[in-house]
This record gives C-alpha cells, structure tokens and sequence, in this order.
DNA sequence: ACCTGAACACCGTTCAAGT
DNA sequence: ACCTGAACACCGTTCAAGT
C-alpha cells in the first residue's frame, strides 16, 4: 500500500526543476537556509536526495534558481506610469518579496551569475527610465540608488538586534547588559523610538526611498526643481 | 624534530579568540566563506580543529565575531569635523571594508547578535550626527538611508556579473548567449557605459552618497536649502 | 587549563545498477 | 529517461582521555 501511495504521489506531480525550486524555497523560508539540504529537500518530495541531480546540476544551481524565482516576484514597473510612480511601487514591491525570503539578499553576495527573471526585471526598470526621458547615464545612476538602497534597507533590517514585536526585549538588549553609558546613543534612540508603542522600523523605508526620489527628480529635470 | 617544531609554532603565538577570527578572516577573504570549516582552521594554525572550541562557542559564534572584526576596521566619525565629511568618510570606510571581506555582508543576514565593535560603531555615528544638532528622529532617517544605501550598493557591486577587469567578457555576457534585442537596454547600459575604457563601477557610489547627503542636509537645515 | 582521538550524525556528489 | 543504493570524502560537534 504504501507502494501504490508512493506511485500516486509520483504521478501526481513529476519531478520538475520548477517545482524542486519552489519546495526547496519553502523549506528555506520556514527552518533557515543553512537547514537547508538536498536529502532533506528529496524527503519533503518524497524522493531521494539523488535524483534532484536529473533536474539540478548541484546545489548551487539550484540556490542560483531560488534567487531567480524570487526576483520573478518582483513587480515589473507597470507600463504608462510616470518613472517616480513605477521607481517607487518597484522599490517597495522588492522590499516585500526579499522580505517574504529573508535568506535570498545573504545568498545574493556569492551569486556570480543571474537568472532570467534577474535580467528581465534589470532591462525593465532600465528601460521604465530611459522612456522617461533619462540619459544613460542618469538611468545608471537612479538604478545604482534605488537599487543599492532597497537592499541595504532590507539588510539592515533583517539584521536588526529587535524584531518589531518584543519590545521588551529590545529593553533588554539595549539598557541591561551593558554597562549604563557604554552606547548612550544607542540607548537613547531605543527609550525615544524603538521603545514607544507603534515603532516599526519599516516606517523608515519609505522616508529614505523618497529622499532619494527627490534628488533624482532634482537632477533629472533641474528645470522644475523645487517647484 | 617535527614535534620540536610544532611546539616551537606553539609557543610562537598561543591559541587565542583573537588568533582564531583573524586566521578565519583570512581564509575567508583568501578562499570563500563556503570553504571556511573548523578542520581547514585548525589545520592552518598547527592545532586540530577540536581545539578552536577552547576559545570559540561553536562556528556561528566565531561568525559572529568575524563580522565584528570587519566593523572594527570601519573608521570612527572623527570628532570636531562637520557632519557631512564624517558621514561621507565613514560611508566610504564601510565600502572599503566591506569589499574587503566580501563574505562579511553575506553573513550579515544570519547575524542576529551584534558585537562590542558593532555597537560602538553605531553609537558614534548617532553621535556625531546628535553633536550636529540632528533631532532623534532626523538622525535615525540619516543614519538609516545611509547605512543602507552603503551595504546595498556594496552588496550589489559584489553580485554585478561583470568584474571591473575583463570588459571582453562583458560583451560575451551580456551580447552573446542571449537572443538579440532580449534585454535591449542592458545591452544599451553594456555597451555605452560598463565597455568604455576606464568604467568602474565603483564610481558610482560617490555620486549616490552625495545625492543622498544632499537630502538629508536639505532635511537638516531648510533655511538653507539652495543656497 | 588546554589539547587530542575517536566517534556520531550529518553533508554534497559520483557512479553503477536498476526500471 | 528517470530513480536509487552504496560509497566517498567531507562536515560540526561531543566526550572521555590525555598532558
């Protein structure tokens, strides 16, 4: 019997990449990338570990496609919008899929070579700027900002030493421990932030993201500045 | 006589904590994070690998003490000098830093527990922007932009398929292998920009940091703004 | 107090053998 | 064409034993 629910289970969804690439994405999201291992990811698909190897060249073709899945989700910047409109729903849109798979911006360092999902979203913000009117150089620059600062952004938050919920614990880390006045600004920024109900470090995303909208509006069309 | 050697190594330069994150420092900044294990370690300093866990947790705490070693080396914000050439220098000390150690952002993500150089470093960045007369809340969206902006774009010079080196190889990359007309303003980017003689990618970032000191001074002092 | 050898429970990956 | 079992060369870490 168990023979005959092995088989159905077999015929009811082949052995693909795409689908080892979802499994293997889903397993890094719940238990952490460096959990993540092909005799594990062949057991949560009832398979052994050896035969991911027919549709997976090795392990690192395969963290080369999950990073590449998760700039598919990425939002296109949508056609017939103005450039700050689509810069921004991007930005914000990058956020929130690194977000949902905390462990892709950690494994961007080491990928040398991207997907197509990469590439495409790469041509399409590049080209969201030059159809408004940017230089090429300017595009490079704007995409350099934007994009440099989404993932930092995110970066940084995930390495945050407080998640937004325990903000006790922040207490904690911050006042006790060390020695009173070892870090006072730190400690400040906690008592007068970090600490007060409804603090999201999120919240900051936003205002840095429109920062840098301002100066590249500024420089894209000097003209209008300040308007 | 190889056993007077050993013991000469050995009293050379006893096992320390120390001696350990720079020996793994090392062989990170020399082979890759990914090949870094504790035998390897204990190899290259005469000792076997049981005998790091005398002055080490266990290897995430040893990561961990890695990555804030790699802080450490980032200059402080000097006193007595205005806000913006602190910030400015101490932005391009992280870069330098950082594209030093290039496993050091990578491993950022799994970081959850700062270290001593972690926290002093951010609380003389808060410092200095306090000192210049920066609210809590304006400091934090300073120091928030900027340090994200910094690893962003580090993060992502790291991850650029071309290295500033081999131009030809650009062309291959981003010419060949695709369809023509399949990311056309990558192409566009490649060949006005990334294959002219003397491109570094690198110089791009001072153009950010200064668009983004731009903003946040105009944030600082309204009054002033345009000047 | 520090170092070691053997051992345990894992890894990624290869290869010949099965269907 | 795809899957598997055994095997290889590694891992991180523990623990009792040495000095």
């Amino acid at each position: 019997m168990a023979t005959i629910a092995r088989r159905e289970a077999k015929r009811r969804a082949a052995l693909t990449r795409e689908r080892i690439l979802r499994a293997a994405i889903s397993l890094a999201d719940r238990d952490g990338i460096e959990s993540l291992s092909m005799r594990k990811l062949g057991h949560k698909l009832g398979v052994e570990a050896m035969s991911l190897y027919n549709h997976v060249r090795n392990k690192v073709d395969m963290l080369d496609g999950m990073v590449d899945v998760v700039f598919g989700e990425i939002d296109l910047p949508a056609n017939g919008i103005d450039w700050r409109t689509a810069m921004r729903q991007r930005a914000i849109s990058a956020r929130q899929a690194l977000s949902r798979h905390p462990w892709a911006i950690g494994l961007m360092e080491s990928r040398a070579t991207p997907g197509p999902a990469t590439l495409r979203h790469h041509d399409a913000v590049l080209g969201s700027l030059r159809t408004a009117g940017f230089s090429v150089d300017l595009a490079a620059h704007a995409y350099s900002i934007l994009d440099g600062y989404t993932y930092g952004f995110t970066l940084t938050e995930l390495t945050l030493p407080f998640r937004n919920s325990e903000i006790a614990e922040v207490a904690g880390n911050i006042m006790e421990g060390f020695r009173p006045g070892d870090y006072p600004h730190l400690a400040e920024m906690a008592v007068d932030r970090a600490m007060k109900p409804g603090y999201n470090y999120g919240d900051e995303f936003e205002y840095g993201l429109d920062l840098i909208l301002d100066g590249i509006e500024r420089a894209h069309s000097p003209a209008r500045r300040m308007q």
